[in-house]
DNA sequence: AAATGAAATGTAAACGTTTACATAAAATAG
DNA sequence: CTATTTTATGTAAACGTTTACATTTCATTT
């Protein structure tokens, strides 16, 4: 037996229309009716076909989300939160990656014109003007996350990586070193590069001098932190304190220290920014900055739903900066308690 | 202006029936009719709206993801894992986690009965036989992962832990350890059981002693296994190596012992189960079982896609155990090269 | 008691596909 | 050149909702 609004309707001598207000709380109707209604289709154990729904009303109580990778904690914690707020929603959750090898812009596309969803979050951290105008031309709503300034008029929840550099260099400065060496991530990428803004700005305030031999280039791996640090105390002008642009390139560059018998932080301080798991683990534990990622995931969520049911507008350009907290580990030069 | 297929019969002079034809690549089409429709649809961008498909051939292209949370690189691998293949099926994935507070059950229910997808990859570690119901009544096929003996009637995909077990204890035994603990996982949970018994009978089969006062219960949590090792350390008949059931287990009782000040491997051996990041970066390298997951993702999609499009037939069941490996790090008493 | 308005319900037209069935056109056979 | 098959296309009925609009019912006002 096929069960749809239809047999709700008949069986409880009323019309579609009817059973349809009552599923939905819309318009008026009778309270012995709407119990009548509402009992016989919970024991009939109806659910309203999502696709007809979709079809008759474009709503689809999904919400896609769209990630570089799906790789590491720092992602998985992002869909946590935004999992959790989802589920406060009763939404549904499209969960995609851009697949590196293909086009952001063109997973995006066919992402939000697909109609699978109501709105969708998306991190695209190296961004293209290109996708400006694609979010524009979209016509469900779309909040950003981590991928540009407040410039632009768009949605966006971001990280305050500027302060979050600055912070960490800050307390490096505050132990007495005066040489201070960084590990930067990738150039196109929109964190990274506030990263390493905060990290000159914060030296240049202090009146420390900036030294491009101090800083290198890595991508974010762990790899490539054990390479610049080789790089970096291969040199006859050793810093005396590291701060590697994520938690990976800092674990990277202990490796190396521990391959060229420099000892943390005696010979060399080495400070992180991401605050993962293993940061905690590892001896001596790494300083580094934490960054509410899972928070980060449901206010982006929150506020989506906003501009989908109205609540926000969804014109209307929003931004919030997510401010992170230092996380003092011994690689710094404090001691443990 | 709204293109539909309807827009695009009337602009190529066909039906919609030829239009959806074409689309589909079902039935014979002319060649050139079939171009001039093919670069029309480009050319206005058209996407069929997937709800009207799925309302009208209850096919959703939709795969769903339930996973009992939303943490750790270990869910994050397999979600990586079935993202990938679903990616080649274009496929897309619909992700939820049970939520833990509520019951896994109702999470299943509502997600399989809500048409949203067209099968679903289920994991659920801790499972009660109702599930097994809720399954064979579902409409769309479900594939279960790390969730069943192979006794069982449905499909799934498993890691061996039960020989994974056995490899590292064998290991230990190896080594010459004759004092062997082990910090299980939860009782319920079924690859904490299979660990087990893989410990248990390979010391027997060993010659070994099995000793009650040898193993404690852990919950997979980090605090639990430095809890763990403390009690079994604090007893005065101590083992001399720790078969911790996972690696954030192993690492709570790296804490524990470097908290007693015991040295490993020498005072005290330890191994862990998963091979999770923070294992290869710390001192000494944890000695592991790998654990293949985003393999066991991976496959699963494929398996339930076969189900999907009549490959394979949904109503046989069907097992597959994935073999782990031995990771050999410095934990367990080999020399790092 | 009639007039008015509000509340409850019903009717039917979308929404955009797929697909069984019918028909027309073209190719093949006799 | 007609009969027959094959290939190409069209028609129309689902699929299961929502919702504007129409209608009925009922309570209130005069």
């Amino acid at each position: 037996m096929k069960i749809n609004i239809q047999e709700i309707a008949r069986r409880s001598n009323v019309s579609i229309a009817t059973v349809s207000r009552v599923l939905n709380n819309k318009g008026p109707v009778k309270p012995e009716t709407r119990n009548k209604i509402l009992t016989l289709a919970k024991q009939l154990n109806y659910k309203p076909s999502p696709h007809a729904r979709a079809l008759s009303s474009r709503r689809t109580d999904t919400i896609g989300v769209i990630l570089p990778e799906l790789v590491d904690e720092y992602f998985m914690d992002i869909i946590q939160g935004i999992d959790e707020e989802a589920h406060l929603f009763n939404k549904y959750l499209m969960i995609s990656s851009s697949h590196s090898q293909r086009n952001d812009i063109e997973t995006i596309m066919e992402f939000m014109g697909s109609g699978r969803t109501d709105g969708a979050i998306i991190m695209a951290p190296s961004l293209h003007d290109e996708i400006y105008e694609v979010i524009k031309k979209s016509k469900r709503p779309v909040v950003l996350l981590n991928c540009c300034s407040s410039k632009t008029n768009v949605v966006s929840f971001n990280i305050d990586n500027y302060r979050g550099a600055r912070q960490i260099v800050a307390h490096l400065i505050d132990h007495g070193y005066r040489k201070i060496g960084m590990i930067k991530g990738p150039d196109r990428n929109i964190e990274a590069q506030a990263r390493f803004e905060g990290f000159h700005d914060i030296l240049v305030e202090r009146g420390l001098e900036y030294k491009e031999n101090y800083v290198i280039s890595g991508d974010f791996s762990l790899t490539s932190g054990n390479y610049g640090m080789l790089r970096l105390m291969g040199s006859d002008d050793k810093p005396q304190a590291i701060f590697a642009a994520n938690d990976y390139m800092a674990i990277g560059a202990y490796q190396a220290a521990r391959n060229l018998n420099l000892k943390i932080p005696e010979d060399v301080a080495i400070v992180g920014f991401d605050d993962i798991f293993t940061s905690r683990i590892i001896h001596p534990r790494l300083t580094t900055v934490h960054v509410p990622v899972v928070e980060l995931g449901r206010r982006a969520l929150n506020y989506l739903v906003g501009m989908i049911d109205g609540t926000k507008d969804p014109a209307e350009s929003y931004h919030e900066e997510l401010s992170t907290g230092l996380v003092i580990g011994e690689s710094c030069g404090c001691k443990s308690k």
